[in-house]
DNA sequence: CGATTAACGAAACTGGGGTCCCGTTATGAG
DNA sequence: CTCATAACGGGACCCCAGTTTCGTTAATCG
């Protein structure tokens, strides 16, 4: 009785309609990892998934709405952390994981990609934030095993050392031009290991 | 005598050619600033510097290249960095430094686009790589004063001290809606210094 | 199984971003 | 001051991304 339906794709979700949705969230993929995000349409991206033109602008309508729900898939894509029993060997283990995926040529730009994206509309944004949050509440457990084994004192924000590892590695990722080598990760395992040590990330310093 | 003559605005550089590429430059950065990289195009660009649109298409003919250009003008204007007289103390001054133009609306909106064009294009990444170099640059001497002081272990690489005060502000703004206050600023500081002096920076570790 | 209709897709259409042509302005050299 | 021409700018033009229309296919329900 709703003046205007739900989006499509919503009341039969199966077959045809997952099948076009993976065809043109892949090809989304794979243009922003060779193309990058400046010069791209969905008219091209039709093209490549094989899919019609008009399907793909009435459920998606523009670029960063379809990167919005590249990054929903993606999120959904959640790799298991490994616990090696020490801080900074937990932390080092993000790091490698994280500079393996931004080193990777395909990953790498799609990452920045989908950064760029995110600056240019709100729900993009919302998106990538959300696919973040996703990864630093995996990693964060290692922190509060940290502190339960007082390798770091009490009170200090879990999250915020998660990131703390995080940031140096895209930071180099977007700002130079320098290669993200496995030193880089360990450099920036070991530099979030000792400011959390030293009480840098105490949660009563950055009340959020 | 040679078949094609060189970029248009080298050969008369002053009166008026300087003029168009004031307006232009000074429209772009609006344009960047409050709609975003995305849907940007140079026509829109040239009405508001009201410049004729040939013109902007004949000196620059893509966005990603009038951002370069763009990025050029602004390493060129470098803020003189503050001495406090301890390592925390400078550091501060450049974090919050760092943290009050992003937290800018309009300075903020333009970081983040103009990272976003450098992701599309190559020579827009090396003109803002060049950027982020002039800018750390002018930082790096207070961490090498650290040493002289005994502040920090010899042999730390001071670049990377001073990318490490940056890193988590720019990985905030990008990957997470929370505003960048003050305490940002001063944990990122205090992470890096902390860092610094476990010697987390030494140049044997990461031999670039 | 059918029947219903959500969702897809081919084709025709449109508007504005980007290009080209050529006349006009004014810079910089002599 | 004068001149050659670098650089600008108006306007016509074109291409293709994005929209609309309507017929076709197939997902879901009974």
């Amino acid at each position: 009785m709703s003046s205007e339906s739900a989006e499509p794709g919503t009341v039969r979700p199966g077959g045809r309609t997952a099948r076009v949705r993976a065809a043109v969230l892949q090809a989304a993929g794979d243009t922003l990892a060779e193309r990058g995000f400046a010069h791209l349409d969905l008219a091209d991206i039709a093209r490549r998934a094989e899919v019609g033109k008009t399907t793909v602008y009435r459920r998606w309508g523009t670029v960063t709405s379809l990167v919005a729900d590249l990054l929903m898939d993606m999120a959904e894509q959640s790799l298991p952390r490994t616990e090696t029993g020490s801080l900074l060997g937990d932390l080092k283990a993000n790091a490698r994981l994280v500079q393996r995926t931004l080193a990777d040529p395909r990953q790498g730009a799609l990452f920045k990609a989908v950064i760029a994206a995110a600056t240019c509309e709100a729900k993009t944004a919302e998106a990538l934030h959300h696919f973040y949050d996703i990864r630093v509440n995996e990693w964060a457990p290692c922190v509060q095993q940290a502190i339960d084994r007082g390798e770091v004192p009490e009170g200090t924000d879990a999250h915020e050392v998660i990131r703390a590892v995080s940031a140096p590695l895209y930071y180099r990722l977007l700002t130079s031009g320098d290669r993200l080598d496995e030193a880089a990760a360990d450099r920036a395992a070991e530099a979030a290991a000792a400011a959390a040590r030293a009480g840098a990330y105490l949660l009563s310093k950055g009340l959020v």
